[in-house]
DNA sequence: GACATATACTTGACTACTCAACGATTATGC
DNA sequence: GCATAATCGTTGAGTAGTCAAGTATATGTC
């Protein structure tokens, strides 16, 4: 229960990101996107790896798609899947959204206490398998 | 980011409450009101404990009430706050479901961390405000 | 005692998902 | 080879919230 609710308290807080025209998991998207090999990913890895379900990938990446700060690309060997490309634009955005990110991130973990955040890392890895 | 993913996935393990036809956030209601004193709490204090909206409460308890676990009642100092009273059947329920959650709540608690969780519970406390 | 401001709650319109069902494609067992 | 099963993604319909605006009441100031 403490966990549902600072979850939200946080994420509410991540909502600074509407200046760039984005929420907490598109923020999330572009964040994995940009460490991936080659910059793109399957859209199910995508919505493993965040913790939604495949359709609730198609439903935020859409608009994402529209504005251009992702492309689409297909798997010649399996024409079941379709990669999530990141666009410059998109490298772009994440770059100017991630010292935001980074100074909001700096308010909210308590002074002094990022040491412990690796512990609460490693606990949280345990109850919910193999995180970002 | 882990938080946020971790969160969604206990979150979901959590769907199980549907069997007693509640979500987690009911069930969340109900605990805190089963330990409230006289078994009520004002609506925008529920809505703070839990990390949502006033709007959020209202259209939350509106099933609540139309199937009776919980019953409205007014303060007769002040006409504009409304109590969420805890009626015996959503007592009922609440000691029905709990076992359920308290089985499922060993499961995801990794086995001999539950001290752990302790220092997890204060870092969140640090990082979001006074929880539950 | 009148006015400005703050608090408690609800409502309309919206967002960000969920699940269940489906179509398309690929992998597996025999 | 072929049936069966599994995987990847999308879609329709629904849920659980959000925000902004509004109503009603309370409180402080002068």
């Amino acid at each position: 229960m403490n966990l549902s609710k600072v979850q939200a308290v946080i994420s509410k807080r991540f909502d600074v990101l509407n200046a760039y025209g984005m929420g907490f998991n598109d923020f999330v998207i572009l964040y994995l996107l940009q460490q991936a090999p080659a910059g793109k990913m399957r859209r199910i890895d995508l919505a493993d790896k965040i913790g939604i379900t495949a359709s609730g990938i198609t439903r935020l990446l859409l608009p994402m798609e529209k504005v251009g700060w992702v492309s689409r690309e297909s798997n010649e060997r399996d024409a079941r899947v379709s990669y999530v490309v990141l666009s410059p634009a998109g490298r772009q955005l994440f770059e100017d959204s991630k010292t935001t990110a980074d100074d909001l991130a700096l308010e909210i973990v308590p002074r002094g206490k990022s040491k412990n955040c690796k512990a609460l890392t490693e606990l949280l890895s345990g109850m919910g398998g193999n995180i970002i």
